[in-house]
DNA sequence: TCTAAACACCTAGAAGTTCTAGGCAAGCTC
DNA sequence: GAGCTTGCCTAGAACTTCTAGGTGTTTAGA
């Protein structure tokens, strides 16, 4: 389903998954859809992204998972926030507010 | 001169640069000083993003450019958009737009 | 009962941008 | 004439994301 109308993530992937495990654990195909549903579809989160950033952000101890069983009764890898992924996404969330202003600046520059 | 506090691009340094030139034209090494200056240093550009996005640019026919004498007496090439760059710098402000309101939704979300 | 759809996970490889870390030349100032 | 600034450039690495597949399980419905 190519619909061209939808963004891509562009770098904001793990800020998106930060802040969607905020809020309690999640797996990885609940995460995705989650943030599709609260952006209306604007974002799609592709699973050849996904994947592989859930792994990087386990790897660098940000989200640590474990095994477990879906509402719809499959096996799901349930993760959740470590310490220093709320740290992190504290970080990341500045970040990105600093920088949409940085580039609204630019961006309000009269034609 | 590393500063942790400035932001890379991101993403939207083609962006940046077209609506940088949108007000008239411009060389490379002024492009990034204006955006370096209009966001009171928050947004650093690269020289080595810088010409390999002009250049990307160039070959799209988003810009084109001639060789001229800077004010300081320096050869330089003077960018400006081209009618295709016009187009395509309103469809990227625009994207830019709807992706950030994206983004902040799942950002708004309570913790 | 069998099938199809949805759920849920995964990977290899390609593509694309950006950064690091250099280099070169010319003009200006002291 | 030395050094700083301006102004251009490149190769290669790093990194993220996408494309395009794949697997297995559960449930609904024909």
């Amino acid at each position: 389903m190519p619909r061209t109308t939808q963004e891509l993530v562009k770098g904001t992937l793990d800020l998106l998954i930060l802040k969607t495990l905020q809020a309690g654990p999640l797996h990885g195909y609940g995460i995705a859809r989650l943030i599709e549903e609260r952006t209306k579809q604007a974002l799609q989160i592709e699973e050849g992204s996904l994947y592989p950033a859930l792994y990087r952000m386990t790897n660098r101890g940000w989200i640590e998972f474990e095994w477990g069983r879906s509402v719809n009764n499959r096996r799901i890898k349930s993760y959740r926030l470590t310490v220093s992924g709320r740290k992190r996404l504290k970080a990341e969330a500045k970040s990105w507010a600093e920088f949409t202003v940085a580039v609204a600046r630019v961006l309000e520059q009269p034609a």
